[in-house]
RNA sequence: GGGAUCUUAGCUCAGCUGGGAGAGCAUCUGCCUUACAAGCAGAGGGUCACAGGUUCGAGCCCUGUAGGUCCCACCA
């Protein structure tokens, strides 16, 4: 006997071996070899303070699935992963937990501060690598890259003063959207938007000339305090002569202008909009277009500025309360209406985001964006599923400036010097810099970059640019990237035009795009609402193989999935019915190589199930190249637990069992070779338990993740033997269920006719009766072209071109037969009309292709066929 | 306000270029058949949201309606 494996599939003992053996024979490393053909991706870097979690789990499998089937199809296959600083993210933890031990950032400095966060990258930047190597991800940890490694760093300066230089980076004084409670400006992509329950303060400003008031609705009455216009249409009739009027700021009582602008609505509310070009973009825009002062009334964290003694130091809602009371008791507040609208959070700590006017850095993005978006149109880079090119060219047509500094110091510094003396600004990639003008040491911006200006560098900076490296030019346009929907906009749009933009080639040839893993009632998973599940949990019970296949099956690429833990079950299943039917095979396995078996020496049934796995390797093929992974993995299934295991290998056993048997060599030949390919078609999706089985099977070290991919051969296509083996396998079918029917247990067996009177179809029986007799519970078979000695109340089982019957005595209940039979007829009937209703038809006889109506032809007759001979039984029982 | 997407068996979802509706789980009936009870053999269950249209033929393509989900958008 030829090497066992241990009675149960045990995930956990087998998965860190294996890991260990990859990464010790470094399978997973990929060097430059211009021989073959570059697979390319890199992974999406995860966050460095975060743990893996589900997202992670998908993402990743799909893309080591990827790359070892490329590995396997013989590609030169990186993966290079790595981790993202995440600016924002991380200075938050490390000072939430600096808060904690009651110190601040501005106590230790930002050299003690930058320390921390280096301590914590080391600390907790593994953890995450860790989990991914328990989820068995090959990429090449020797190329591991981190977003502020020195690398990362000089691609981000050299990417800063080239755009600068080109006039694409700018410095400006706008109005951006602040985060308070993280103290740092942030983009408009990073802003979300939430529907929150809110209320309309109208209000009344009275008229300077004191000849009336005007009214007005406000939903943030706090920001009057910096209130410089009253905005009307300039259209609107109603306040024509009011404009250029002045009026009475309440509280404040500081005159302001009334003034026209288009972009009051005259329809919306009294069409009367109050001005606070500090505290809201549009009015921002406003005061631009009538010179209007801009009036800060909130410091950083949103709180009233001391201008306003009574309220100083009071925030933003406190306020607010206090300003309304004031109001009212001026006689200012007309009345409160209860208003739903919506308002910009911070998405990372969900504060709401406050418009702050303020200097900072800004790509821009008109010239970027014209040729992503031309690439994409020209199909340099798809998206699959494609529709997701639509996001990404709405947002790329309305893209705005990017707002890139941030007012944090975890991140790539901006490498521009300031002199203070003169005011110079000198933009350059060293790290000091002196006055061009007065000689003096300069300043750097103490500001730091958009962690997302990193990762947009991703695909070439991990590959050494701004270096012309090998590597670069070998693997780059990478291949593939693998991501979810939900970060088109921040990252995906980003590095294509910034590919284009510095290495003049988009950055990746596909985008496959994935959805959210849900919990089971399809809510986000989160920790706020405790509901998210541990991969790591899931592979301790079930293994990191159970996971990924319970991750890539049943959904569609693109769309969001629900995680039950019954599917993690079903696919542990399926691992161990793998495993189990490894185990059989190598217990019949002699010890030794199995020899080759001439394609003379094969059975109908061996044929059969080669050819069946032929067509499987050809179909899994393509659908991987389509990218449809989960059709792949679902044809895997049914190919080997239907197909394989619960057909072939039972018609197989009385061949195994017997060693008098010619074709058992032929047998223990297929089974190997067909569980061979089972397994290595297998293996992108089950690494461990695909790499574990083949080892012991081909009882060797070899791995079976750098053998050979298995191909399509015209010489493994047997259409007859395909064809035999299911008319074989419909009367197996008929007879179980008959016999179902009835009741009767299996361990009763039947002397079983087959009557037909075509040669053809005696052959198939002839030859198959092995396993025919086995499979449909018969002691004794017997073929014959017509009904001698059949018993006159045999059961009958009609199929496509013979009748079997089987005599079972005193068994029969000749009512329930009839019943059957009837039952027969009428799904007969159905076919036949369908047939019949096609085949009538002159338009379907004109217009469908030859193929189609031959197909129908041979259907009918078949299934008239099979009506003569139920007809034939049931006149028969009926006299 | 604009856009995307979904609506298929009790539940969760597949369904590739239009050609006789599938899976897993759940339910029901038999089986400890010497790889596997994490299993084997069967069964029941669907006017594929609705209404039109294109086509010889529509779950699939087109139009519209209803409901759900998501994204984007400066109506105070």
């Amino acid at each position: 006997m030829a090497k066992e494996l241990e009675k149960n599939y045990n995930p956990a003992e087998i998965e860190q071996k294996l890991y260990d053996k990859w990464i010790n024979k470094k399978y997973f490393h990929a060097e430059v070899d211009r021989s073959k053909k570059p697979f390319t991706i890199v992974m999406p870097p995860p966050n460095i303070t975060g743990q893996l979690h589900m997202g992670h789990a998908l993402d990743n499998t799909l893309q080591d699935i990827l790359v070892r089937y490329k590995r396997m199809q013989g590609y030169d296959a990186l993966w290079v992963p790595g981790t993202d600083h995440a600016s924002i993210a991380t200075e938050a933890k490390i000072v939430e937990k600096m808060r904690e031990e009651g110190i601040s950032k501005e106590d230790i400095g930002r050299e003690k501060f930058l320390e921390r966060a280096w301590e914590w990258k080391k600390q907790y930047g593994g953890r995450i690598v860790a989990q991914l190597k328990k989820i068995g991800s090959s990429c090449d940890w020797d190329r591991e890259r981190f977003t502020m490694d020195e690398g990362c760093n000089k691609a981000v300066k050299e990417v800063f003063v080239n755009l600068y230089n080109k006039g694409l980076i700018y410095r400006g004084e706008r109005i951006i959207n602040w985060c308070p409670k993280c103290l740092t400006s942030i983009s408009d992509a990073e802003v979300e938007y939430e529907d929150q329950a809110g209320h309309f303060w109208h209000l009344r400003y009275p008229l300077a000339d004191g000849s009336g008031y005007i009214n007005l609705a406000t939903t943030r009455p706090e920001t009057l305090l910096g209130d410089t216009a009253v905005a009307v249409n300039p259209k609107d009739d109603r306040y024509k002569d009011m404009v250029g009027k002045m009026l009475i700021l309440p509280i404040v009582h500081r005159e302001i202008p009334i003034v026209a602008d288009d972009y009051v609505d005259m329809e919306f509310g009294t069409g009367v909009v109050k001005i606070t070009p500090a505290h809201d973009p549009n009015d921002f825009e406003v005061g631009l277009r009538h010179n209007l002062e801009v009036i800060n009334v909130l410091t950083e964290d949103a709180k009233i500025v001391d201008d306003y003694p009574k309220y100083a130091g009071m925030d933003r809602y406190e306020a607010r309360k206090a300003i309304v009371a004031d109001l009212e008791a001026e006689g200012a507040l007309v009345k409160i209406e209860d208003y739903s609208h919506n308002v910009g959070t911070c998405y990372r700590c969900h504060t709401t985001v406050e418009p702050r006017v303020s200097k900072q850095w800004f790509v821009k993005m008109k010239p970027l964006a014209e040729p992503a978006i031309k690439a994409v149109k020209e199909g340099k880079t798809k998206f699959v599923p494609e529709h997701f090119d639509k996001t990404y060219f709405h947002w790329m047509e309305g893209i705005r400036d990017w707002c890139i500094s941030r007012q944090l110091w975890w991140g790539h510094q901006i490498p521009a010097f300031y002199c203070d003396d003169c005011g110079e600004m000198v933009v350059t990639k060293e790290n000091e810099a002196v006055c061009p003008k007065c000689g003096k040491n300069m300043r750097q911006d103490p500001d730091t970059l958009d962690t997302w200006f990193s990762s947009a560098l991703w695909p070439f900076s991990t590959l050494g640019w701004p270096d012309k490296t090998e590597e670069l030019d070998y693997f780059y346009p990478t291949t593939t990237l693998v991501t979810g929907y939900d970060i088109i906009f921040f990252w995906v749009s980003r590095m294509i035009f910034s590919g284009l933009e510095h290495v003049g080639e988009v950055p990746f040839d596909t985008v496959l795009i994935h959805g959210l893993v849900r919990d089971s009632q399809g809510r986000k998973m989160s920790k706020s609402l405790g509901n998210g599940i541990d991969p790591l949990e899931v592979i301790d019970k079930y293994g990191a193989d159970a996971l990924r296949f319970t991750l890539i099956t049943g959904n569609a690429p693109g769309n969001d999935m629900r995680f039950y833990w019954e599917k993690v079950e079903a696919s542990r299943n399926f691992a161990n019915k793998v495993w189990n039917a490894s185990r059989f095979i190598m217990m019949n396995m002699p010890e030794g190589n199995i020899e080759k078996v001439d394609t003379s020496e094969l059975t109908d049934a061996d044929k059969w199930i080669l050819s069946k796995a032929n067509t499987l390797c050809k179909e899994v093929t393509e659908n991987l190249d389509k990218y449809e992974i989960g059709v792949a993995a679902a044809k895997l299934y049914d190919f080997i637990w239907e197909e394989f295991c619960d057909w072939y290998i039972e018609m197989v056993k009385p061949r195994l069992y017997n060693d008098e048997d010619t074709t058992k060599k032929a047998a223990l030949y297929t089974l190997k070779e067909v569980l061979t390919i089972s397994l290595k078609l297998l293996h992108p999706y089950m690494p461990f338990v695909t790499e574990e089985i083949f080892c012991t099977l081909q009882n060797e070290e070899e791995s079976i993740m750098i053998s050979k991919w298995p191909e399509y051969s015209e010489d493994r296509h047997f259409e007859k033997e395909e064809e035999a083996i299911e008319i074989i396998k419909e009367a197996v079918r008929g007879i179980r269920n008959t016999r179902a029917g009835m009741n009767v247990p299996p361990s009763r067996k039947a002397l079983v006719y087959v009557v037909s009177d075509s040669e053809k179809i005696r052959n198939i029986f002839e030859t198959g009766n092995v396993f025919f007799a086995t499979l449909s519970y018969a002691n004794e078979v017997r073929v014959q072209a017509d009904k001698t000695g059949v018993a006159e109340d045999a059961v009958s089982v009609v199929i496509a071109g013979a009748t079997i019957y089987m005599p079972f005595a005193e068994l029969v209940d000749i009512d329930k037969e009839i019943e059957r039979l009837k039952k027969e007829e009428e799904r007969l009937n159905k076919e036949l009309a369908r047939v019949n209703g096609m085949l009538s038809n002159e338009k379907f006889i004109s217009k469908a292709p030859e193929a189609k109506i031959n197909e129908e032809k041979e259907k009918k007759s078949k299934y008239e066929t099979m009506m003569e001979q139920v007809k034939a039984q049931l006149s028969h029982l009926s006299k």
